[in-house]
DNA sequence: CACCGTATTGGAAACGTTTCAACGTTTTTT
DNA sequence: AAAAAACGTTGAAACGTTTCCAATACGGTG
């Protein structure tokens, strides 16, 4: 594997001269350029990033941080936030947390040694504290702190927009259905908006949760329809749209139809959700924007920048399927 | 930042004894290595990877090339991929072609100028020939010669497995449905699986293949359902399930129900499509085992080994959905 | 022709690590 | 008690780049 020194060697001149070439420095004679880049050909060199890297004291390397990638809402996330990077003539690292805390802090050690530039996080711990040196850090709908920028969707609008629609749809008593994974996620507000916007409607309300861990195994549901206080609910709003999907499944098992017994409303606006029937009707995080936004963002803290936010929400859409 | 240097220094050793310390080499006394632990605690010492990587010509970072982590199936297998990689101490860095070959190229050539330790690639070039240096390969799903391993699952069996399900299910005359997106796919196979299956028992039979790009707007379906031969066929092998659940979709507006009017089949067994309604029958690829599996042999190349086959298939499995 | 200023160029130092030959110290063997 | 062997340790070299300072070349000016 040929070094810039053989490339040196062979077009006669210095390594400085070929650096410069390679980087595109002015000053250089162009009759010197064309003798470097007909070396450069001829041995077929490559540059060596890792050794540029290494010299620079900095890599151009960005971490994602997620529950798992297998989400359909974070690997849609990814592929914008990949696109956006790669834009940008940055490189994607992809780590998978499970949502375990010991793996997250794991991870940050990792990212830590490895000096990535910058990492964009969706993360249980609050890593404001447990990153321990001063790496840039966007947090995706978690607030932590001024330290760690977060984007997300305007949660709370969404919430008040989801109940608004139950009731058009002819809801008249409804319930909020939630798993959330983090103490300080932005998710809450998702609750929030609903409440308040029931409560000014003066629509009856309730309210189901659970952590993370549970929802996947069927009790969650059961519970749910074995509450009293849960009958003739005819409206649904599950904080993510996935969940929806599942509510709608069991409803039925439960003998309630989609939507003339029951109106549901999920969120996120999963693209695959277009392919379950019914059409899942949802509130639409603009995924595309999110990403794009957080590595702008990102990039700029890189740059060493001030931000002049400490959370940036992003508008969200009602996107009527067929369950309303 | 502290150093090794500095870590020496403090410590009252030289840097060569520190990095044996570091690297657990066992010709250190115990009491040097007490001095040295101290001293790495006292400044909150971080090994540089970055400076390692550089050092030893090597790095620990596996590239997975696909054509977008959007799609269900290939976020899934990056799932599994990112587990096994971290479990056996290395990296995942996620490019995504977009199926463009020219930036297939474009990343090829980005990961080289990378040193990444190995790719794993889905991709649509022969790469074969393109990559200009020896980094270890594994192709998923596209076989092209013998420098490149590829791991694939069965998708010749696959596909007589798919007709076989749909004639037990009652369907006397069928179509394979199919999208390809490279010439050196092994994903044909599946059509042959099928097609020589159907001549075994008689059936009749058809086919209707597209390109990948095309498959997005309805043109794709119009013209399956307005070809003459294509009138009482009974029952589909979509090559995907994302397809299979497109088609019978585009099936009910023609007026045609799954399972009733048509039996539907589709390949990959992604998770998302127990969401579907009804749900998809479907010929499901292990992709827990294939991705495990590319990651070890991987690694095994990238050790030196020789591996012992150029193509490694793994079974598949019918699982029976609503659709059939 | 001497001088100056500017445009190019060369090459050494530095980044943080591993490794290895050489050296120093302790233990074992004779 | 000396010699040999085993064990620990040191510090310099090397990895491939960038950057900076000094050196050189070249053109123009007085």
């Amino acid at each position: 594997m040929p070094s810039i020194k053989d490339v040196a060697e062979l077009a006669g001149v210095g390594v400085g001269t070929v650096s410069r070439v390679i980087n595109n420095h002015p000053a250089v004679k162009s009759v010197t350029r064309e003798k470097v880049n007909a070396a450069i050909k001829e041995l077929n060199y490559i540059p060596n990033e890792v050794a540029r890297n290494f010299k620079m004291q900095k890599s151009t390397m960005v971490a994602l941080l997620l529950p798992s990638i297998w989400h359909p809402f974070f690997s849609e996330l990814a592929f914008y936030i990949e696109d956006q990077l790669d834009r940008e003539g940055y490189k994607l690292m992809l780590c998978n947390s499970g949502g375990r805390p010991d793996k997250e802090l794991y991870y940050l050690d990792m990212l830590n040694q490895n000096k990535v530039a910058g990492i964009i996080g969706i993360t249980y711990n609050d890593i404001e504290d447990s990153v321990r040196t001063d790496i840039p850090i966007i947090s995706l709908d978690r607030h932590f702190g001024k330290k760690i920028t977060c984007v997300t969707s305007d949660n709370y609008t969404g919430g008040r927009i989801a109940l608004q629609e139950l009731v058009k749809a002819g809801a008249t008593k409804v319930a909020y259905l939630g798993v959330t994974s983090s103490a300080y996620s932005e998710v809450v507000l998702r609750k929030s908006g609903f409440i308040d916007e029931a409560k000014i409607q003066g629509i009856e309300f309730s309210t189901y949760e659970e952590h993370d861990e549970v929802y996947e195994d069927d009790s969650f549901f059961e519970n749910f329809f074995n509450l009293p206080h849960h009958q003739n609910v005819n409206g649904i709003f599950a904080n993510t749209d996935l969940l929806a999907a599942k509510y709608i499944d069991k409803a039925k098992l439960n003998g309630l139809r989609t939507p003339e017994d029951v109106k549901v409303i999920g969120y996120d606006g999963i693209q695959v959700n277009k392919l379950f029937r019914p059409i899942l009707s949802t509130i639409r995080q603009p995924v595309e924007e999110m990403a794009r936004m957080s590595v702008k963002l990102l990039l700029r803290k890189i740059e060493g920048e001030m931000l002049e936010q400490e959370i940036y929400r992003i508008p969200v859409m009602y996107r009527r399927g067929e369950t309303t």
